[in-house]
Order: structure tokens, then C-alpha cells, then sequence
DNA sequence: TCTGGGGTCCTAGGACCC
DNA sequence: TCTGGGGTCCTAGGACCC
């Protein structure tokens, strides 16, 4: 019998997910904190536990709404540097179970366990053993989903939290899928949901029950097809261990109000800043310059330009930024601004330059990072954002603005 | 109750080429 | 003079996910 098709027949994939993930660490981290409410955030809540999740806490959700939900709540600012070392310490646990290993987030990821059978024991003793594992050393609550899709597992994975384990057998899984809210269905957003709910679908079994040509004509022809696919329980795809990041972005939410553009040009230089070096870190390049805008009524555009080949060059992806922000100067002027990002997309292959071109063996001398450098260390990076004032009085060659 | 920051994928129109 | 079909790339917007 081929390998690939005995595989396929069992349930040998497995979907892990810290629950509450950030809240779960500061737990961790602060006894006191253990059975409380605690929210995770500043502004809003980027995790709740579950004591929080019990009074109606979720995630997005204002801090004044969570507030008012649940009096008892302990607020707790991020610390991102915490839960990156954690999320390394449970892939490390993930990597030492299978190589096979697809990162989703920074809390979950996919594990094809399939063809450990002989070496490990049965998918349902590996997560039984990857769950103590993570538990022992690394100190949080992890639910973990098993099935014969990677779409199955991670639906198995929602049922079984808070820290619970669900194997979903290949002759259970109509039963298991089919009552489920069409909100369950990976793809199925608000948006896609109200469309759905129009033709009176609410259950999976609603939508499986449908004829596909319905679907599409509902949703469009990649979202129906999806959704059919996934309400008949089909899933082919695989468990993929190399993955690339196809872009790199930051961005960062301005008060609301009327902002200078020389407040914006300083969000600008430090966003720029931390794009670069975390492309330069990752070894990539990129071709295509993004700039993204929010409003205060909340609707967003972007603007973006291509170049012809890749940089990491601070200087000139601050360039290409600047001039999209120039060209939007208008549409700033008329409806002010509450959100700016910059991404950088187009990324090519590390080590590997787009295409060789003679004048590019010797990168100009990257004076713009030493200025920045040397904000850095004289203000902290906190004052990179204001690095034209700064540039200002301290002296450093920072290029300003005209004005 | 006003809504963060990091991403992915799809669609659609227009320019351009053969 | 009017007309093809096929393909790629770029830009912009939108839905969705954690």
C-alpha cells in the first residue's frame, strides 16, 4: 500500500494552540495573577484568560468596554520579549516531537505525526505527551487537535479549550463538523457569515447540504469552492515545514486629531528603521514599498511602488515612503490621518540578490542607519520616531524635511 | 465600547507584450 | 481598419486570521 495513502486515511495531524496565550505567561509569571481575570493590553485586549473570558472579555475588545464587563480585571501591559522566549521554548517541544512541524502564529502551530506510528506510539499518546511536555517545562496550558485534515485539527483544537485534547476519528467526523455554526469554518469571517446567514445557512451541514454553484455565486469562485470543500470534509493540503514570510511591515495608531507632517514624517523614519533592520536580520530584500493610511472613520487605502530591484537600504526605503506619503498628501490634508504602516513585500530569497547589476557590488555608505544608530543609543529606540527634532538639537545628520 | 499590530490570500482593472 | 486571445506585472482594495 503507498505510504501517502495510508496516511491520509488516519488522523495523523495534530493542531496545537497555547490557550490564552499572553495572559497564560503572566500568569505563569505572576502567582498573584493565577484565577483572576487578566487582561493582556494597552487600548485594547490582545488576550484574555479565561476567568476574563467567563465575564465576556474577548479579544479585540476596548479596555473601557472590558472594563465595564468585568470590574475584578486585572490589566497587564505586554511583554512581547516574554512570550517570544516561551513560544521558542514550546517550538523547540513542537520540533523535538516531528520535524515536520508548520508554524501558524506564535502560538500555534500544525504537526504531521503520521508517520511515527512505530517510532512514538499513536498521534493521540504524542499529543497526550507533547501537552505534559509543554506543561512541565515551559509552564502553560496547551489544547491540542487531532485529525485527518489540517482543517479538522484545528477546529478540534477550538472544541477542546481551555486545555483539552480532541481526537476527531476519520468515521466521526461528519458529526463531529456538520453541527458547528458556519463561523467555524476557516475562511468565514463576519462579512462572509452575514452573506451566508442571507440564504438562511447557519450550521456547516446547512452549507455542505448546498449546491456548490450557489457558493460561488454567493461569495465568488475561490471562497465558495473553499467553503464546499471544507463542509464535504475535503482538505488536501499538507503540512508544510518551509514556509517563507512574504513581507515585513510595521505600523503604528496616531491619536486621533490633526497631525504635523513633520509628526508624521517622524512615525515614518522610525517605522521605516524598524522594517529594515528586521529585513536585514531575516537576510531578504524587497521590491515593493507600502504604505498604509487610516482614517478616523476607520477606512484605510494604500499606496505602494515597485522598484526594479530589491533593497534593504534604509535610506532608500524611506525614500520610496516618503514619496507615497507625498502623494497622499491630499487625501492626509483632507480627512487626517489615525493609522500609518510601511511594509516591505517582494521579498526575494536570502543570500540571493534579485539580479545582479554592476553598480550595486558597492551599497552607499549607509549614513542614515549611523544617525539612527547613534538616536539610539543617546535617547533609546523610542525616540527614533522623533528623530527629526532630535537630529535637530543633538546635532546627528539626520536628513529633515524641507520644512 | 470606539477599535493594536503582525500577517496571508484573493480579486479586478489597466498597461504592456506577443 | 478593425479585430483576436493569452500572459505577466503592477496597483489598490477587501476579507480574514491570530
Amino acid at each position: 500500500m503507498p505510504h501517502a495513502a495510508r496516511r491520509t486515511a488516519a488522523a495523523g495531524i495534530l493542531h496545537a494552540d497555547l490557550d490564552s496565550f499572553y495572559a497564560s505567561v503572566e500568569q505563569r509569571d505572576q502567582p498573584a495573577l493565577r484565577g483572576r481575570p487578566v487582561a493582556v493590553g494597552g487600548g485594547i485586549v490582545l488576550a484574555a484568560s479565561y476567568e476574563a473570558k467567563a465575564c465576556g472579555v474577548s479579544t479585540p475588545m476596548g479596555s473601557a468596554m472590558a472594563r465595564a464587563l468585568c470590574p475584578e480585571l486585572v490589566e497587564v501591559p505586554p511583554r512581547f520579549s516574554a512570550y517570544t522566549e516561551a513560544s521558542r521554548a514550546v517550538f523547540k517541544i513542537f520540533r523535538d516531537t516531528t520535524p515536520l512541524v508548520e508554524p501558524v502564529s506564535i502560538d500555534e502551530a500544525f504537526l504531521d505525526v503520521g508517520g511515527l506510528g512505530r517510532l512514538a506510539g499513536s498521534p493521540e499518546h504524542i499529543a497526550h505527551r507533547l501537552r505534559q511536555r509543554v506543561r512541565a517545562e515551559v509552564g502553560l496550558p496547551i489544547s491540542v487537535g487531532i485529525a485527518r485534515t489540517k482543517f479538522l485539527a484545528k477546529v478540534a483544537s477550538g472544541s477542546a479549550k481551555p486545555d483539552g485534547l480532541l481526537l476527531v476519528p476519520p468515521d466521526g467526523e461528519r458529526a463531529f463538523l456538520h453541527p458547528l455554526p458556519v463561523e467555524r469554518l476557516w475562511g468565514v469571517g463576519k462579512v462572509t457569515a452575514d452573506k451566508l446567514h442571507t440564504l438562511g445557512l447557519r450550521t456547516v451541514a446547512d452549507v455542505a447540504a448546498t449546491d456548490t454553484a450557489a457558493l460561488i455565486a454567493l461569495l465568488g469562485a475561490h471562497t465558495g469552492r473553499h467553503l464546499a470543500g471544507l463542509a464535504a470534509l475535503a482538505d488536501e493540503r499538507v503540512v508544510q515545514t518551509r514556509r517563507r514570510r512574504k513581507s515585513i511591515g510595521a505600523q503604528h495608531a496616531l491619536g486621533r486629531g490633526r497631525h504635523t507632517r513633520a509628526e508624521l514624517d517622524g512615525s515614518l523614519t522610525a517605522l521605516v528603521d524598524r522594517v529594515v533592520r528586521r529585513l536585514r536580520t531575516a537576510g531578504r530584500r524587497g521590491r515593493t514599498v507600502t504604505l498604509r493610511l487610516r482614517f478616523a472613520d476607520f477606512q484605510r487605502v494604500t499606496r505602494s511602488t515597485t522598484r526594479w530591484d530589491g533593497t534593504d537600504s534604509t535610506a532608500e526605503v524611506l525614500a520610496a515612503a516618503r514619496g507615497l506619503l507625498d502623494a497622499a498628501g491630499t487625501l492626509i490634508a483632507e480627512r487626517g490621518v489615525t493609522l500609518i504602516g510601511v511594509a516591505v513585500s517582494n521579498l526575494d530569497d536570502a543570500g540571493q540578490p534579485a539580479l545582479p547589476f554592476p553598480g550595486d557590488a558597492a551599497a552607499p555608505p549607509p549614513e542614515l542607519d549611523t544617525a539612527l544608530d547613534a538616536i539610539r543609543d543617546r535617547f533609546g529606540s523610542a525616540a527614533v520616531g522623533r528623530a527629526a527634532l532630535l537630529g535637530r538639537d543633538s546635532g546627528l545628520a539626520v536628513p529633515l524635511l524641507p520644512d
